[in-house]
DNA sequence: CAGAATCCTTGAAGATACTG
DNA sequence: CAGTATCTTCAAGGATTCTG
């Protein structure tokens, strides 16, 4: 969707989607499993939730972790190079604070 | 579009949308007129940037000057607020240049 | 030059039903 | 429980035309 000219454009691609953010956001707090985060994440819908996870599955964001039990039982986490998004999340919660006194402003 | 539960939805909410980042990225380098900006991020439609430079602009992200002139001529430029938006491209870049080496690990 | 107004296209998201 | 498979909806984005 970003074009590469952009050097932050892949960050950007990879937090994209309407879901996205909050899963990375529910999985911030630790390991989850499927039917968790879709409590959680009530009213998202399986497809979404699971297409988001697939998604940030094969970035290398999160991992996908499968007990072959019965019932079928998956946990997702933050891999570590997921978990160094908390910077960025920092980053952008730093800037927010400063818009109410800023924006309109000069 | 993003929910307010999550602490940087509002920030992604402005970057959101196809360009929006990319016309950041331009206005990093200094004022920019409207059709300099069309040239730059071409093939923008005309109709989207000036969507997303009056998003920006409501979001005090961005200030726009108008010259009363004719042929008219108007300037777009970051605000004190947007020029601090710096910090967290760079925080992003920073993330992504540990990519290569860790997704698909762990 | 910098737009406003209009119509059209496309794809992400949502709803629903079914399954190993 | 954790999906997959379809079908539908709706709004962002794109193309085009017109104007102060």
């Amino acid at each position: 969707m970003l074009e590469s000219t952009c050097p932050v454009g892949r960050t950007l691609e990879l937090l994209e989607g309407k879901w996205t953010l909050l899963i990375v956001n529910e999985l911030l707090g630790g390991v989850k499993r499927f039917g968790q985060l879709r409590r959680s994440l009530h009213p998202i819908s399986q497809k979404i939730l699971t297409e988001r996870l697939r998604a940030l599955e094969e970035r290398g964001v999160v991992k996908r972790t499968i007990y072959s039990e019965i019932p079928p039982h998956v946990e997702y986490q933050l891999t570590e190079h997921g978990q160094r998004l908390r910077t960025i999340f920092a980053t952008m919660k730093a800037w927010e604070l400063t818009a109410e006194s800023n924006s309109r402003s000069q």
